[in-house]
RNA sequence: GGCGAGUUGGCGGAGUGGUUACGCAGCGGAUUGCAAAUCCGUGUACACCGGUUCGAUUCCGGUACUCGCCUCCA
């Protein structure tokens, strides 16, 4: 199968040819650690995580290398650990720093994991890197693409002539445009830092230039050479950090002798209700916000597919409904046809476990997820257990689904209900069946209505009746419900 | 100011030089104690102005509007 993808370096949608079909490489830049994961956070991963999948079930899981750093070493990291400090928190502030880095990083697992992400082959944190980047920088210097200044080490922009061609700006431009004092330390505008000077408490290593900490561009230059080698195949990342951070990823890179990255994806930004996510807006959320007020991480995931990377996605209350709606219809099927991981052993044993083609095709022409959940509209209307195996496959592979005796997105939310609120709700059921076997009407309307009050949906089957949260759930109403 | 992206039916959202995207909502029907759920059927579209073309929503140019980046925010 072709894959194509856009590449931002070239501006066009390229097939794709792996320099070593048997160790595909990629590299995202992960996250800085300083806090939980806002809901923009997990646009890239998602997305990243989808190409993965496809790489992996293209060239086969053993051939592709998923690269994802933490960034541990940073400012507000820094803030967060001083102001522990003066709260009267124990230990040294670089003790404090790594103990939230620690902490946000086992964070950052849980939500991405609920999200069905996949954890990436390496997850390396820049301050174990630190010697590499140091080498790096120090090689720069010898080759004359760096200098020294006042404790700061700054790459010379003006050395790399290509400087600019990924973001498609001109240093000249950007000069002009600038809106940002310059550093006095700086030769050139433009210079960007390698190397900076710690303070005694802050964390800091000793180099060459005195104690200090890595820029952030340079983290992701080292750790990628370390860990992919001097030339892999696709660098992704949110479409913000085309500039300055992949550009300087390449200046540096390209000057120290590397080839670098061949492909380069990115995914525009993430807004909530039309607007920017902000905290000024009040429109600000973490993942696990989202997880706590009990919408699955599948939902998440299918709202974030059904926009392509490429385009603004717009996270609305209004998608979260519907993507639940599709999600909890699609699993309802699998269920009605007997799925459990057992079926997929058989299906598989009985050569009915593929890909479908058209599915898989969306996918290969630059992810086009919406493209490919439209198919799975299409499979989902086939009514018998092998003729679904396509659809279940698919739905796999998009990571909707990974674990297949588990298939019903509200009994997984019910999983997470006191007891109190369940046992109040079917209590309440168990008293319609009773008026209903009574054939009287008229009582079970209204506790069907009181129900529907607290936001729960009643489905009737023969003469049973099973429910759901519905998406305007809210236990807090069963107070005094009768 | 510089650079870039976008504008598709009531809503969401793909795609294509000529032929149904798809989903949701709506409408009609089946089913149902009545509903819901489910199933069947069904309408509406390509911002504006020019150009290329036998033919453009799809290619080219312009206009308007929206948005992003230029500030170590994915």
């Amino acid at each position: 199968m072709t894959i194509t993808f856009y590449n931002t370096a070239t501006r066009r949608k390229e097939p794709f040819a792996p320099i070593d079909p048997d160790n595909v490489r990629m590299y995202l830049c992960g996250p800085t650690v300083y806090d939980r994961a806002h809901l923009g956070n997990a646009r890239p991963v998602l997305v990243f995580d989808v190409l993965n999948r496809l790489l992996r079930h293209t060239y086969g899981a053993q051939h592709v290398t998923y690269v994802r750093n933490f960034t541990d070493v940073d400012d507000k990291i820094n803030a967060t650990a001083l102001a522990r400090k003066e709260a009267g928190a124990a230990g040294t502030i670089e003790e404090l720093v790594r103990e939230r880095s620690d902490e946000t990083i086992g964070w950052y697992h849980a939500d991405m994991d609920a999200l069905g992400a996949l954890r990436p082959n390496h997850e390396p944190r820049a301050t174990e890197y630190v010697d590499q980047m140091v080498a790096m920088i120090a090689q720069l210097m010898a080759d004359g693409f760096a200098y020294e200044n006042d404790g700061h080490v700054l790459f010379r922009v003006r050395q790399y002539e290509e400087y600019g061609a990924l973001s498609g700006r001109s240093v000249d431009d950007m000069i002009a445009g600038a809106r940002v004092e310059v550093a006095p330390y700086k030769e050139d505008p433009m210079d960007f830092v390698l190397w900076k000077p710690s303070s005694d408490e802050l964390p800091g290593w000793d180099s060459p230039w005195g104690r200090g900490r890595p820029g952030w561009h340079i983290e992701c230059s080292a750790m990628a050479y370390e860990l992919l080698g001097a030339e892999f195949d696709i660098h992704g990342g949110g479409n913000d950090l085309t500039f300055p951070h992949h550009e300087n990823e390449i200046a540096q890179s390209r000057c120290a002798g590397h080839g670098f990255a061949n492909v380069w994806l990115h995914n525009e930004m993430l807004q909530v209700e039309g607007k920017k996510m902000s905290k000024s807006l009040g429109n600000f959320f973490t993942v696990r916000d989202l997880l706590e007020k009990g919408v699955p991480g599948e939902v998440i995931r299918f709202v974030m597919l059904s926009t392509h990377y490429r385009k603004p996605m717009d996270w609305t209350e209004k998608k979260r409904v519907e993507a639940e709606k599709t999600l909890t219809g699609w699993l309802n099927i699998l269920q009605k046809h007997g799925y459990s991981a057992k079926l997929v052993e058989n299906l598989r044993e009985i050569d009915r476990w593929h890909a479908d083609t058209e599915f898989m095709g969306a996918l290969g022409n630059d992810l086009n997820t919406p493209g490919a959940l439209a198919r799975l509209h299409v499979l989902a209307k086939a009514r018998t257990a092998e003729a679904l195996a396509p659809m279940a496959h698919a739905l796999e592979t998009l990571g909707l689904v990974t674990d297949w005796n588990v298939l019903d997105l509200a009994a997984s939310q019910t999983d997470d209900m006191a007891d109190g609120v369940t046992g109040a709700i079917d209590q309440l059921l168990a008293e319609r069946a009773a008026a209903r076997a009574a054939q009287n009407w008229g009582e079970a309307d209204r506790l069907r209505d009181v129900l529907n009050a607290i936001g729960v949906q009643v489905t009737d089957i023969g003469g049973t009746a099973t429910w759901v949260p519905g998406p305007n759930f809210d236990p807090s109403k069963l107070e005094g419900a009768q």
